[in-house]
DNA sequence: ATAGTATGTTAGATTTTATAACATGATTTT
DNA sequence: AAAATCATGTTATAAAATCTAACATACTAT
């Protein structure tokens, strides 16, 4: 996890702030965290902190609302997207293992190059060089 | 202002929220807000709300008063800061003066230039390229 | 017409915050 | 040394914000 991630995802604002942010009734956030939209952290005494994640969602939400989707359709919209970062996720890790299987032949290459260089300097080495490797 | 001076002064956090953020009690925030450190903004029901800028100036107070710094020299080392602060602005302000002089100035040399460039072609433009300015 | 959805409203309990006053240990001043 | 001041803790009391749960209601879809 990044830093800025870990700062989006920190639990810092009371319903009240995220309300007027957001432009939606206390019974709204409530109504989308019970369909399980968002999940924001709870203090010792129970009250609601969200993070700015949560609040992105939110706004989110509210576009959606706005444009006549309905929950199972707002639900559906963020499993697709879901899907998709995990996919995306995907990729990149592909990328990476593909990425760090040509590091591994390049290394193979390397070394076969060393060994032949070896082979290649024998003769050399012997006829008066042998010095360089001691001191 | 800057979008991000609005951001960083928008009144959000409440006082528990600040209290973890920045590991002081309430009674030494209250304190600190007493002394007219900070100046949280509060809610209709009087509550108060921190911005980001108000958790820096208590983040960087907690730094002092750990430093031993007492209230006296916290006020004066913020007084000097912000009289730097003023000074910069004017600074800034004094180098946009000299460029828009010198802007003005840039504007005088460039109507002579025209006026001699007009004097200069006046003859040519009479001998056959007078059409360009009509058409 | 009925059922389901999304939100409003209300009630009562709990938590959080506010102010104000007094307490206290550490420094500073007299 | 005694008194005053500083920075913070503690406590009491009031008010505000939030919680859950229940019931109400306007729409939509069947």
């Amino acid at each position: 996890m990044t830093g800025s991630e870990i700062r989006r995802s920190m639990p810092l604002f009371p319903i009240g702030t995220v309300m007027q942010l957001t432009d939606l009734t206390a019974r709204q956030i409530r109504y989308y965290e019970e369909h399980q939209l968002i999940s924001p952290a709870r203090t010792e005494g129970n009250r609601r902190l969200f993070s700015l994640n949560d609040i992105d969602v939110l706004l989110e939400i509210k576009d959606l609302i706005d444009q006549g989707v309905n929950m199972a359709g707002i639900k559906q919209l963020f499993f697709v997207k879901e899907q998709q970062a995990i996919t995306e996720s995907m990729k990149k890790q592909d990328e990476k293992a593909r990425r760090d299987l040509s590091d591994e032949e390049i290394r193979k290459l390397l070394r076969k190059e060393i060994v032949q260089a070896g082979r290649f300097n024998r003769q050399s080495l012997r006829q008066g060089n042998i010095h360089r490797f001691f001191h």
